[in-house]
DNA sequence: AGCACGCCGACT
DNA sequence: GTCGGCGTGCTC
């Protein structure tokens, strides 16, 4: 859907002006702040400065980087103008980076600064790399050098070649570092200084090539013939396990032979030991990583690495995008349906259609990959905008795995010696059938922890959050009773505040340790583990957990998504589904394709290695479109059924929304800001204006917050109507404002 | 984002 | 009487 934004937007700024800088020049430098727009500087004596070069300036009592934006307005006060205090030693921003930033901001309504922060935020903290040091001997020693046993030693290490640092060679000598210092100082050792050690080393695009089956590889010369050839956005459909990764790795082979760099987005999640894995087979080398666990030094090095295109691939999660690449040539978006990509806090903004605009002011091509892609993008191939290709095999003989629908209302589980069950006879049948056959089973369920409500048996009483509009989780693991909206934690209290009564409370529903739980209970032989992102807290956990599925030494693993997602499993060939209907009674308007998607993608699971996969559907609704769609394979036929629902709305993609979340403490100054915001509501005949209404999740971490939805035709922008009726209201400024363009989410 | 300025509650 | 809480507003 952005596709049609980016065409009826001006084109970029002309860059055509002058771009060098001299001394009492005045220039506009963007700040990673708050701000909208660049603040004026002037340029000192020995300075000169292009466009895009990382400067510090001072600003109040403080400095700040920032990076020069172009020439000053001139609309300041001449009083107020400070002098830039130095240019950082570090990479310019490209024009493609800077314009990208400026495209960013106006489409999600963010301020400029705060877009920009994104992308140099780890410059700050950058020091010059220190050259690396060699150290060698001499040819011949000076006269007169007064020789030691230590010194011996160092020179008998040298005679074997030269070494690298004065701290490693003391190491290698068994001496003090004063020693080999002293050696240079009387001349008999030299020190001389070269470029710093590349960090990463260069994937090898003819490492190893992977024999591609006749699909795979028509897909692959397509996507080859893309790169170098401008802007493309090239969609890659392939059922799970049809070998997408190593058709796109192709392109990114393509790519590198270019001499270009490649980014890799992936939902966080998908972001695996075993996609690294593959990649190393393939390029001989790991990529360099982005995502937002990597630390301090690593970042910093990535970052620079980045921007002066030392690093030649990078995969990472959404923030990745905004890195300064120096010479991008392509990306690739892997499973570009995913919601995961869609940035819900802070900075909002869909990482897979900023990816596309990224291309495109690049000039560069891009690959969007999925076994279930979103209904935008579907819609972008019907008009043509992109182009489709579709692989419809699995690799290697593996099959599809047959779905089958479990009705709930029909084959009601039993209880059994550890209560109510969760189970369906069908269900328990199939999992008894393949523990006979020495396989392994997945049981998905989307909801953490033990229980999803607590409530008081005596009086109905309901455990919610004292600060979200939300139930309180039970977790047996911590023993504790968690909002997973805040982070709210409490043990379970033995007295109900409502009526009094002790010990009445009741867990209600199951989370996957309530059927991990029953499932040991039922089948005591069988090595049980509940799975979900609580238990995998700890970097290490998920590669052990892969590592204990792969040598069979778990037999059920019940896990939400974290176990659907990029894992591959060969032993698994039965995947129950606990509860289908979960998420399809939300109010989203996503809510079906999303639920498809996720089945599909856990469904995917099933039978990846020899043996053929069985899925197992437990639901109340078996007649619902997106479990027809499942069991019928007829994808087709749902996503025109979905289709013909939004269109019929003017519902994205056939028109636009954005989304206004007003918020604040105090509840009434939210009422009041609402109150004035409907007054002065545009009022545009082609427009819909719904809202102040409370927001389904009415109370969030302690605010109150309530909700607009505008919507409008597909072809129309909606940010200047939206940029112009903020500025006409003033809101107090403990309310706080979040503007949100093409919403996902609606709580 | 920082940082100062400002206006109301408990302290050496 | 001041110290300091964080609400508010500004930084070229």
């Amino acid at each position: 859907m952005i596709q049609s934004s980016v065409s009826n937007l001006p084109s970029p700024a002309d860059h055509s002006r002058p771009s060098l800088f001299v001394a009492g020049d005045r220039v506009a430098v963007l700040l990673p702040l708050p701000v909208e727009v660049p603040y004026d500087y002037v340029v000192p004596e020995n300075l000169t400065l292009s466009v895009g070069d990382i400067v510090e300036v001072p600003l109040g009592r403080r400095f700040e980087i920032g990076v020069v934006w172009g020439l000053a307005k001139g609309e300041v006060d001449p009083q107020k103008l400070r002098e830039i205090f130095q240019r950082l030693d570090l990479p310019t921003l490209s024009d493609v980076s800077r314009r990208f930033i400026d495209w960013v901001a106006d489409y999600n309504l963010q301020a400029k600064g705060v877009i920009l922060r994104m992308s140099i935020r780890v410059a700050k903290s950058i020091k010059p790399r220190p050259p690396s040091v060699i150290l060698s001997l001499v040819k011949n020693l000076p006269d007169g050098l007064r020789l030691t046993n230590a010194r011996r030693n160092v020179l008998k290490v040298l005679q074997s070649g030269s070494s690298q640092g004065i701290a490693q060679l003391a190491k290698q000598s068994a001496v003090s570092a004063s020693v080999i210092n002293g050696l240079i100082k009387a001349g008999a050792v030299r020190k001389t200084l070269a470029a710093p050690e590349p960090l990463f080393e260069q994937p090898d695009p003819e490492h190893r090539g992977h024999i591609l089956e006749p699909e795979q590889r028509s897909a692959a010369t397509a996507l080859e013939n893309s790169i170098g050839q401008g802007f493309s956005v090239h969609v890659l459909e392939g059922i799970t396990g049809s070998g997408k990764t190593e058709v796109y790795f192709e392109a990114v082979a393509e790519a590198l032979r270019a001499g270009k760099q490649v980014l890799v987005l992936l939902p966080e999640i998908a972001l695996t030991s075993q996609w690294l894995e593959r990649f190393e087979k393939r390029f001989g080398v790991a990529p360099a990583v982005w995502h937002s666990n990597i630390s301090g030094a690593v970042r910093r090095e990535t970052w620079r690495a980045v921007a002066e295109s030392q690093a030649q691939v990078l995969v990472g999660a959404r923030s990745a995008l905004f890195l300064p690449f120096a010479s991008l040539g392509l990306i690739v978006v892997d499973e570009e349906h995913d919601a995961a990509f869609k940035q819900e806090e802070g900075v909002i903004y869909h990482a897979r259609d900023m990816a596309v605009v990224r291309s495109r002011e690049g000039d560069i091509p891009i690959i969007l990959a999925s076994a279930t892609p979103s209904l935008e993008t579907i819609v972008n191939i019907e008009a043509g905008r992109y182009k489709h290709i579709q692989m419809s095999r699995r690799v290697q003989g593996a099959t599809i795995p047959m779905v089958q629908v479990v009705d709930m209302i029909s084959t009601p589980t039993e209880k059994g010696s550890w209560g109510r069950s969760w189970l369906a006879p069908p269900l328990v049948e199939a999992i008894e059938e393949t523990l006979a056959d020495e396989n392994q089973i997945l049981l998905f369920l989307n909801r953490r922890g033990y229980a999803p409500l607590t409530l008081c048996s005596a009086c109905g009483y309901r455990l919610h959050c004292p600060s979200c509009t939300a139930w309180l989780v039970e977790h047996r693991l911590t023993k504790l009773l968690q909002c997973h909206h805040c982070g709210f934690a409490a043990p379970r209290p033995d007295k109900c505040s409502a009526c009094g009564k002790i010990e009445h409370f009741v867990p209600c529903g199951p989370g996957i340790e309530r059927v991990a739980e029953e499932a040991a209970a039922r089948w005591p032989g069988a090595r049980v583990v509940a799975v979900d992102s609580d238990t995998l807290e700890r970097p290490t956990a998920m590669a052990a957990l892969v590592e204990a599925m792969e040598r069979r030494h778990i037999d059920i693993a019940v896990g939400t998504q974290v176990l659907a997602k990029g894992h591959h499993f060969p032993g698994l060939t039965l995947v129950g589904v606990v509860d289908a209907d979960l998420g399809l009674s939300s109010w989203d308007l996503r809510a079906g394709e999303r639920t498809h998607q996720l089945l599909q993608q856990v469904a995917g699971r099933a039978g990846r290695g020899r043996e053929p996969g069985r899925v197992l559907l437990q639901t109340y609704e078996p007649g619902h479109p997106v479990l027809q769609a499942l069991t019928q394979s007829d994808k087709a036929e749902f996503i025109r059924h979905e289709a013909d629902g939004r269109r019929v709305l003017g519902m994205p993609p056939f028109g636009r929304l954005v989304s206004l979340i007003l918020s604040s403490p105090n509840e009434q100054a939210v009422l009041q800001a609402g109150a004035n915001l409907a007054k002065q509501a545009p009022q545009q005949s082609d427009l819909t204006i719904l809202g102040p209404a409370p927001a389904l999740m009415a109370l969030l971490r302690g605010r109150h917050r309530h909700r607009f939805l505008i919507k409008g035709p597909r072809n129309r922008r909606l940010q200047p109507i939206i940029k112009a009726w903020l500025e006409d209201v003033k809101v107090p400024p403990s309310v706080r404002i979040q503007v949100d363009v093409d919403p996902y989410s609606f709580y």
